[in-house]
DNA sequence: ACCGAAATAT
DNA sequence: AATATTTCGG
């Protein structure tokens, strides 16, 4: 029992930024500034309002929200791949914020290529980040998750609204194939992730960090709008 | 211009 | 094969 809180491994990238400067955070403050990605209060989804409140203040409690204009950081980080269940989009179970550890970015390592291509990454859809996505869904409801308007609560730096479209496309195709299915054809109601851990025949004892992959990015690209 | 699904690429 | 990106049409 107990969640797992798992440890992350970090990712250690090469520039040891030493003293990562984890200073004062405000964790309040996060929630103000989602709201201010908010649509002029247009249609607040009237069915969802405690969606937003204590738990994602928690989970927002992250962040340097100091000099800089970018909002949510997502430096995308993922946990062990082994424990880390959370999409249910049906409830929240615990959600794991990414930290902000890293100004880091190799992000704009992967994606940035050296000076006149480029080549797009492929976009890697963390949990964490899938789960900020079904969130944004959630609460602008049926009616009103298009893409821009969930890019725009989502406020990942970097994320387009191509991105985000082609997501939805999935995972609408998923709420489909579940909804109707009353008889539950498959015993495990699979939240959205299907790949992702799964596969894992092997026995691990130790911590034999076999764990390499990594994100080849995180995007960046700065100068928003 | 934007959203939605198809087609295409990795 | 699965996932993301790009293309096509409304």
């Amino acid at each position: 029992m107990l969640s797992p809180r798992v440890v992350r491994p970090q990712p250690h990238d090469g520039t040891a930024s030493a003293g990562s400067s984890s200073s004062r955070r405000h964790m309040v403050d996060r929630v103000s500034e989602w709201e201010l990605g908010l649509p002029s209060a247009a249609e607040l989804t009237p069915v969802s309002q405690a969606l937003i409140p204590p738990a994602l203040a928690a989970a927002f409690g992250i962040g340097p929200a100091d000099a800089l204009s970018s909002p949510v950081d997502t430096g995308f980080l993922h946990d062990s791949p082994t424990s880390h269940l959370t999409s249910r989009f049906d409830e929240y179970d615990e959600e794991d914020e990414e930290e902000g550890e890293g100004e880091t970015d190799d992000a704009a390592a992967g994606a940035r290529r050296g000076g006149g291509g480029g080549k797009k990454a492929r976009m890697v859809w963390t949990p964490e980040l899938h789960h900020r996505f079904v969130e944004a869904v959630e609460h602008l409801g049926e009616k009103g998750a298009v893409p821009k308007a969930i890019v725009r609560l989502m406020n990942v730096d970097g994320l387009t609204r191509e991105n985000v479209a082609s997501h939805l496309q999935k995972y609408r195709l998923y709420l489909k194939r579940s909804s109707p299915g009353a008889a539950a054809p498959s015993p495990p109601p699979p939240p959205f992730f299907p790949r992702f851990d799964v596969q894992r025949p092997h026995q691990d004892s130790a911590n034999r960090s076999g764990y390499c992959a990594y994100p080849y990015v995180s995007y960046q690209k700065l100068g928003c709008d």
